[in-house]
DNA sequence: GAACATAATTAAGTTAGTGAAGTATTTTGT
DNA sequence: ACAAAATACTTCACTAACTTAATTATGTTC
């Protein structure tokens, strides 16, 4: 019998394949897909509460996370989120406006801004901590003491092997593409 | 000396602090975060590859993954997306249009629908599967034999806990938001 | 069988997000 | 030294993504 084979299999590694199929790869896929789109729905509501909308939150933070001693560049803000710089350049103009980012020009380079959180937007996210705390215990609740290096370090690979993924498909979709 | 703490902690369980700090935490976040970024682009080029959009291309392969002997319904495959049920409509509309999905009428209940995938759209996905197959190996490559079931676990009870989450989200931010 | 609830759609509008062009600055080659 | 090319950000003009509100049709309840 061969028709146990419904569909080509998505992923090609054998160690994904189950009984030479990809239906669990599939549903992994599908739970991690889920699990995305919850977390942009918690960004959403993580914002309403401070009154920002959810991709203002997220730049917010990712201002925080991002930001060294000197602050960060609209580029490198808009590659770690996959944004457009305009559409960088446009948000957090609307979060200077608000007064929870600072704007200065690198002093090495006058092309370049530095955006950092300002006090004020340090104040407003402290002010969200407790709801964050909450909500974060119960999304995280499947990660304990046992698994969270192992998680944390799944995270940073992950995200380490999906961007040497999108070049992948940029090229794949570019070339191959190009024939039909 | 107390000033160690800088910013509130985001998460509130001991087993995710480290040293009572959540720096750990929101880089893992922050990595999330960024692979779900990926991952949309990654869908974006998939359907550029067979001529849609990334978010028709996700709605494609939900319906097959949703449906089962019958199909899925409209609101069902909105929750899942976190789309809102209108825009599900008009996208898979214009699936419908390309051949790719089918609409039939619940004969249990006039008022619904079912979707499935027509021999159309699974013939044309499984003309993307060898891309498909090179991207998802890369960029599933930290996944192997050793911790396949676990990530897969991890996936499925992730997805579980953000469901909740977004509830308790929806509650908090519907509660405390209303005396500001 | 009237009142209510639910599923999907249509219509109308907003917001999110992009590409192209522009400005200012820095780098490169000669 | 300085024209040419490259880079960082912005402004502008637009498209696509996505939502809320209203509509239609069917099903449920008491």
């Amino acid at each position: 019998m061969e028709q146990d084979i419904q569909f080509e299999p998505t992923v090609g590694r054998e160690d994904l394949l189950i009984a030479g199929k990809d239906d669990a790869f599939r549903e992994m896929v599908h739970n991690l897909l889920a699990f995305s789109a919850r977390l942009e729905q918690i960004r959403s509501r993580f914002g309403a509460f401070v009154g920002l909308s959810g991709v203002q939150y997220t730049l917010l933070i990712s201002i925080r996370q991002l930001q060294s001693e000197r602050g960060v560049g609209v580029r490198a803000l808009a590659d770690h989120l996959a944004f457009s710089p305009p559409f960088v350049t446009s948000e957090t103009t609307k979060l200077v406006k608000l007064g929870l980012v600072t704007k200065t020009p690198n002093p090495d380079d006058q092309r370049r801004v530095h955006m950092r959180v300002s006090d004020k937007g340090t104040a407003l996210l402290s002010q969200l901590a407790p709801v964050q705390q909450e909500v974060n215990d119960l999304l995280f609740e499947p990660v304990n003491a046992a698994n969270y290096a192992l998680v944390r370090q799944l995270a940073a690979s992950l995200r380490a092997s999906a961007e040497k993924a999108v070049l992948l498909s940029d090229y794949l979709v570019g070339t191959e593409r190009s024939d039909q």
